[in-house]
RNA sequence: GGACCCGUAGCUCAGCUGGAUAGAGCGUUGCCCUCCGAAGGCAAAGGUCGAAGGUUCGAAUCCUUUCGGGUCCGCCA
């Protein structure tokens, strides 16, 4: 899978090796067999189960299969000692010579060290964020941002195809409340322009003028409710006024035409996209491919996936048992068009078209994923927020129908996150001028930190500092304190105590073809044996789907670093730089060097960029 | 009523898709730090993995039941 990787290297071995030893057994047989570091290092530097996983199959006992197969296993080259222990494991210690040889590996590969073809290449749709674009970026976009962003570098490093998708919800009443709250803006900010005089005497629109011009003038003049009134409609509503001057002010100064309306929705969808990439532009997240809910309508997506669904007779009209427990006010069995979800593993049939014969979101849902299946992926994946939880199934039954099981959905459900500050929760309140949006939060921590940029950093790591379906409290404080408390500090720190070591050392070349022999103390075999375990972290996160395991291996490794530093001001024999030992020198120099190269390759998944140095 | 997520040390959380004596950080306790690479270091204590059954060589991990916390539940997106 990866060629750094030494665990499946040894695996391969084992395998090979069980083979031979079991001639009559199917290939097939050593699928379960694996390699990983013992828990408990005292049992060497590797374990495998070979030996219990197939002696049922051989009908051995699985000691004696352990003795064989250690056996053979300590006859290879790379292993200092094999034995079998416990219930039928197999312990290997690795000749030292060649663990040190990771670190000419490392710096051989530089940041491609880790790089997997565990992908294949398949080619894999990554849907995140995708928030309504009826404003800025709420904070509680952000987790899901980082998430998916991160976990496209995850599996791009693994060796996936990754498209990174946004999907404009730009269709429905959401979008259509905004394009009333943009024109009540319009309607002010005209007629505080010279061209606004020619229309303020028409119709209800006088009365609108004579007033104050408040968002109740507006619903009062118009007749209309208005769920959003936000200042960042303001320039939107300006711009309006600059391109279309009083043009879109009906001749009886009433209630504008639909197409009117139309023109302004996507005019202002077209402004809070603008607003939102910029937003996800500060948290270091570009997307490639933005698909639009109102494109895929047009061009008819509906229609044919509503069409693909009912010549597998996966489609038919019928009544829905009423929910269990209470029941809504106004609940009454009324015949909808229903997709049998329930035959794929869902709960009950899902509606995709209302009573009165509209579609659902979930219509506008399958037409989004026919769209996605249609362009070719393997796997879709969606990072969703956990309110979506209950919405998992019914989108795996459709991926399924549409596709006859060929490709597959997962999804990724990003618990949500609190902002704490002196232990306390912020709360979200627009009133009381606390954070609302991602650029607030991202600004006050730029205050704190001196820079967007470590702002940027501090967020992104702290948010893959736990499982994504874990709930997490995101303290501003801890976010960029320089403590050992912080893991972005605490990791952010090793690298930049790699790169002073490498400094003061003039940066020396060729370090990838130096001697290693010197490199015998057991904290930097255990930071040698750290970074061996790169590869795997790598592969085994992609497949979990879970960055935030790099995070955690980042700490892991960081911690190693900083031990052995610590011995070095103990010990003045164990310093990195040594005048006397020109030899030794470079083999730790050796081993620093790729110690930063790992972290960086670990950070560049995380999307965090790797400091020079503290300050 | 049902679905989904979570429950692991005092606290916040990992636990590599079923492996050996369950780990980390914080906190606590003890020791070290006038100078040398100290925005610290070393070590210890701390657990019936919410509970009860089951599956098998083997379970924190899988299944069933149950308790607690969260999210959600036809024509909202």
């Amino acid at each position: 899978m990866s060629t750094h990787d030494i665990f499946a290297a040894l695996r391969a071995r084992t395998v090979a090796i069980l083979a031979e030893l079991l001639p009559e057994l199917p290939a097939d047989s050593f699928a379960r067999v694996q390699m990983e570091p013992p828990r408990d290092a005292s049992h060497g530097d590797m374990a495998t189960n070979g030996a219990m996983v197939v002696a049922k199959l051989a009908k051995l006992p699985p000691p004696k299969l352990a003795a064989q197969l250690a056996e053979r296993l300590s006859a290879l080259p790379e292993v200092a000692e094999a034995a079998p222990a416990g219930p039928g494991f197999v312990n290997l210690r690795l000749e030292e010579g060649f663990l040190r040889a990771q670190v000419g590996a490392v710096l051989a590969a530089g940041e491609a060290f880790g790089d997997s073809t565990l992908g294949a290449g398949v080619k894999v749709d990554l849907e995140y964020v995708s928030a309504n674009p009826t404003g800025p970026m709420h904070v509680g976009h952000c987790r899901g941002a980082v998430v998916g962003d991160a976990l496209a570098n995850l599996l791009a490093k693994a060796g996936y195809a990754v498209t990174k998708e946004y999907y404009i919800n730009d269709a429905g009443a959401q979008v259509q409340a905004l394009a009333w709250a943009t024109y009540w803006r319009y309607l002010v900010a005209l007629l505080a322009s010279p061209a606004g005089a020619e229309v303020a005497g028409r119709g209800p629109l006088a009365g609108f003028a004579a007033s104050a011009r408040g968002r109740e003038d507006f619903e009062a003049a118009l007749g209309v409710t208005l769920q959003y009134g936000g200042d960042y409609l303001v320039p939107v509503a300006e711009a309006l006024v600059a391109r279309h001057g009083a043009a879109l002010v009906p001749a009886d100064g009433g209630t504008p035409t639909a197409e009117t309306l139309a023109l302004v929705q996507a005019f202002a969808v077209a402004e809070m996209m603008a607003a939102i990439r910029e937003d996800l532009a500060l948290l270091g997240v570009k997307q490639e491919v933005f698909v639009s809910e109102l494109g895929l309508i047009k061009d008819g997506k509906l229609e044919q996936a509503e069409a693909l669904l009912d010549a597998k007779g996966l489609i038919y009209t019928g009544v829905l048992e009423p929910p269990k427990g209470k029941l809504p006010d106004d609940w009454e069995p009324r015949p909808q068009q229903l997709f049998r979800a329930s035959q794929f593993g869902d709960e009950v049939d899902r509606p995709m078209r209302k009573s009165d014969g509209s579609g659902t979101y979930f219509a506008n849902d399958i037409a989004n994923h026919l769209h996605k299946i249609e362009r070719g992926f393997a796997e879709l994946i969606h990072v969703w927020g956990a309110d979506h939880a209950g919405y998992v199934k019914r989108m795996q039954a459709v991926v399924k129908a549409l596709a006859d099981g060929q490709v597959k959905l997962d999804v990724v459900l990003a618990q949500i996150v609190r902002v704490m500050r002196n232990g306390e929760p912020v709360r979200m309140s627009k009133r009381a001028g606390t954070f609302v949006t991602l650029r607030d939060l991202l600004e006050d921590l730029a205050e704190m930190t001196g820079s967007m940029a470590a702002a940027r950093d501090a967020v992104r790591f702290t948010m893959l500092t736990r499982k994504a379906d874990a709930q997490m409290d995101f303290d501003l404080d801890r976010a960029v304190e320089q403590s050992r408390e912080n893991p972005a500090f605490y990791v952010q720190y090793a690298h930049a105590r790699c790169r002073s070591v490498l400094r003061t050392a003039g940066e020396p070349a060729d370090l990838a073809s130096a001697p290693l022999e010197a490199l015998t103390d057991p904290a930097e075999l255990a930071l040698i044996r750290r970074i061996a375990a790169w590869p795997r972290t790598v592969e085994a996160a992609a497949l979990a789907r879970e960055p935030h395991r790099i995070a955690f291996f980042l700490h892991d490794l960081a911690g190693d670093f900083h031990v052995l530093w610590n011995k070095g001001r103990e010990d003045a024999t164990l310093r990195f730089i040594r005048d006397d030992e020109p030899e030794a020198t470079r083999a730790r120099l050796a081993l620093v060097a790729a110690t930063a190269t790992v972290i960086r390759s670990g950070l560049q998944v995380m999307g965090v960029e790797a400091v020079q140095e503290m300050r």
